[in-house]
Order: C-alpha cells, then structure tokens, then sequence
DNA sequence: AAGGGAGCCTGGCGGC
DNA sequence: TGCCGCCAGGCTCCCT
C-alpha cells in the first residue's frame, strides 16, 4: 500500500500506541524478507524502549534508545496491524486468537507499554519489503537513506528545486517523478496524479518544463505545487486503499475515490470542458494513467 | 552515463 | 470448474 501518503499514514497510526513502549520480544516468522534480516535484529530490539516513530520518504524510522533505529520499508504489499491486549494474554506477552492469524505474518513485534500489552504484526504477501538495523548516528548515510532526494512535503520543495532537478535530462517526467534519487517519496499514483493536476504529459523529457537559463518555468512551479498537494490530500484522507489493504487501525484510507486518472482507463477525463479520454501506456514497464488532450 | 528492462514474490482477476 | 496469462502501490541490478 505504499506511498509517501501510506507510509506516513502508517506511521501516524502505529506512532501513539509504539512511541514509548518498550519491546519485550520479537518473533521473525522467516529469516528474510525482500532481505535477511541482520543476525542480530532480535538480541538488538529485545529489551530496547522505542523513542520515536518517524518517517523519510517510503521508509519508517523506529528509533530505539539504544543507539540503533530500525529501517523499515512496505515495499509493494507491506502492512502493519495494530493489535490491543486481549484475554489471552501470558507473561510472555501475548498471542494472536486464531481467528487474528493472517497468512504472510513475518514479524510479531511484542510490546509493553503502561503495564499492557501490545502487538504489532508485520505482514507482506509478496515480501518485497524489508527491515534493518542501524546505529542512529549513521542512519542518513545507510545505504538505504543516503542517496535520498527531496521530501516532497518540505519547505524548500517548490518549482527552483525541480528546474534544478530536471534541467538537461531527457528521460520523461514520469521517470524522472518516479525517481527517489530526485524526489523521494513518490510512487506511480501520486505521479500520475501529479502530472494530470498540472497539465503535463509523462512523456514530455523532464529538462524541456526548464527555461533554457536553467530557471523554473510556469510549468515546474506548477508541477510543484500539484505534487504537494497531491500528497497533502492523500495524507489528509489517510492514504489510499487498493486491494483491500488495512490501516494499522484495521480502517480504510479513501483517497482512492480522488483518483482522476490512475486506474481509470477510457474514462473521460474529469477536467471541465476537456472533453479528452484516460489512456493508459507503459513507461518503463509500468502503467501510466493520463489524459493525451489536455496533458500536453 | 543515463535510461530501459528483467527480476524479485504472491494473489486476484478476466478470458477461454 | 480450472487453467493461463496478465497485472499490481517498489526497488535493485544489469545491459546498452
């Protein structure tokens, strides 16, 4: 399920109920995700108190109080599930009722926090997710974070940062959108999204929205401003739920109602007085949603 | 050197 | 009903 609109979403929801806790146990159902898991990712977590949940681009942060944070990404399919103490609670924490037990549960994080139990379960059928270990000090300069573009939702985002982005590149906007070296945190809705907010067509080579000085154009501050509050409303409307994924609080986000092209092939597009039809094409292997009338 | 494609996995859907 | 191919919100690696 995962954007920067989910991911933060996420995080949002599992934020109060882990921001304090401390971890008594860890229970890795499998030894690898899209990665193994480091060797010592339970004798490390086991113990440690959680200091803060937070968020960079796709990624959770869970930073501990013993110099490591945990990284941890969604992937395609990743989710987490929030889950209060219940009656069968042991001294070792507690279990999940059967009825509770998913397929593709890999992690079962057992928390404590003001003397009650919790559990957060990790659960990712394709497992293209992935959790791991670093020490706090180095976490931007992991392999993970280091390479990292700009957080779509700061203050310094607007359309100078994106002329600077794309000036000279002749790949399309769509993969230039997409990629997290430049922007971090866009995936192929919000892209899409984007692009059709402001006009733009995907297969437009990113440096031709650039004036030819290298400065920002009409076009990249209103890309900008398109990728911003694209993000800001999703995030507003708790993400978007395809496929029935689950937030941790087992609700739905509804941002996939405000889709204007994404998955909405042969539809008209929604533009006033456009008149135009949703196509989809295939930009580097992946669908891309827009409307060739009035993204130009 | 940047850009495109395959590969990693499982599951759901539509077509026959 | 069953089987098959296609598709899916991400990312990395390898090739040109």
């Amino acid at each position: 399920m995962p954007e920067l609109p989910e991911v933060e979403t996420v995080r949002r929801g599992l934020a109060p109920a882990m921001e304090g806790a401390r971890i008594r146990q860890v229970q890795l159902n499998r030894e690898n995700l899209r990665f193994p898991f480091p060797d010592n990712f339970g004798s490390v977590l086991e113990g440690a108190r959680i200091k803060a949940l937070s968020r960079r681009a796709k990624y959770l942060l869970c930073e501990l109080d013993n110099g490591h944070t945990v990284i941890m990404h969604l992937g395609m399919s990743g989710s987490f599930r929030l889950i209060e103490e219940k009656a069968v609670s042991t001294p070792g924490g507690f279990h999940l009722p059967k009825s509770d037990i998913a397929k593709h549960d890999h992690v079962k994080f057992h928390l404590e926090k003001d003397h009650s139990n919790l559990l957060v379960v990790y659960n990712d059928p394709r497992r293209f997710g992935f959790m791991d270990l670093v020490q706090t000090e180095q976490l931007y300069e992991s392999r993970f974070l280091a390479e990292l573009g700009a957080e779509p939702t700061g203050n310094a985002f607007d359309g100078n940062m994106i002329a600077a982005m794309f000036s000279g590149k002749a790949a399309p906007l769509k993969a230039a959108l997409l990629d997290q070296r430049l922007i971090a945190g866009l995936g192929n809705i919000y892209v899409c999204e984007a692009l059709w907010r402001s006009g733009l067509s995907p297969r437009k080579p990113a440096g031709r929205i650039v004036n030819r000085n290298g400065s920002a154009s009409k076009k990249c501050d209103m890309l900008a401003v398109a990728v911003r509050e694209v993000i800001a409303e999703a995030i507003e409307a708790g993400g978007s739920t395809l496929r029935d994924h689950r937030l941790a609080d087992g609700s739905l986000g509804y941002f996939q109602h405000s889709f204007q092209v994404y998955d909405r092939e042969g539809d008209d597009c929604a533009k006033p007085g456009c008149g135009g039809t949703i196509r989809r094409i295939v930009q580097s292997g992946r669908s891309t949603f827009y409307c060739p009338k009035c993204q130009r």
